[in-house]
DNA sequence: AGCACA
């Protein structure tokens, strides 16, 4: 018995289809049968790497959790192509035939790395003071080492995300994070407290509420209208 | 603890 990984499901079958029944061998007239795989089939990428997923992977097969699926580790996370099952479309795009395609064993995504978008931990954060909720958040704790890139990856994909501004001092670095409103700027303001970015080299950030939100140096409004008015300014 | 841009 074995498994055959192609890169489209459409291959899948049509080979499934060509080798059906196939005799292959002549002497005892034994005939191929060939059928679907409950699940997609599992490549190791890149061996020795992740000692991590190669000792889980030991563990779970000598745990005997093979009961209720024979045919691959259970650990393997769902692959996207398996909503494609019982799908009518998945035969609609077919690929233009390339015999070379199936060999890079194809984009098994569903192994690959997290994207680095995220912070790769959390530290504690002492988050002394804070400003009033606003729009912008102030980012600090941030060392001068810090890539400019690996804060925007990060932040620019949270929800609400507007503008960034990075700030470089003598020993400090710090950040502003404007936000489409106040909720989206609160809750990264919570999700992401204490993210760390390796680059930065102080552990986890520290995010504030700035004291300024982005397009208002002071409230100069209050202090030019107090002025025209004729009224003190507080 | 460090808060710019207009």
């Amino acid at each position: 018995m074995g498994f055959a990984l192609f890169s489209t499901a459409h291959q899948a079958i049509a080979a499934k289809t060509a080798l059906q029944d196939m005799v292959f061998d002549a002497e005892t007239k034994v005939a191929l049968h060939t059928e679907m795989a409950k699940k997609n089939l599992f490549v190791k990428r890149c061996v020795g790497i992740d000692a991590n997923a190669v000792d889980q992977s030991k563990r779970l097969r000598t745990g005997g959790d093979y009961t209720h699926s024979p045919y691959a580790p259970p650990f393997h996370p769902p692959p996207p192509a398996v909503s494609m099952w019982g799908t009518p479309g998945y035969i609609t795009a077919p690929p233009p035939y390339n015999p070379y395609a199936a060999y890079p064993v194809p984009p098994v995504a569903m192994t690959s790395p997290a994207p680095v978008t995220g912070p790769t931990a959390y530290a504690p954060v002492q988050n002394t003071k804070d400003n009033p909720p606003c729009n912008t958040l102030f980012i600090g704790n941030l060392g001068d080492t810090v890539v400019e890139e690996e804060l925007r990856s990060l932040f620019s994909v949270q929800p609400g995300f507007k503008q960034m501004k990075v700030l470089r001092q003598d020993r400090n670095t710090v950040c502003f994070i404007e936000f489409e409103d106040v909720n989206a700027a609160t809750s990264v303001h919570q999700t992401l407290q204490g993210a760390v970015i390796p680059s930065s080299g102080r552990g986890g950030m520290r995010i504030q509420f700035s004291k300024n939100p982005f397009g208002r140096r002071k409230d100069s409004a209050a202090g030019l209208a107090s002025v025209l008015n004729g009224a003190p300014a507080n």
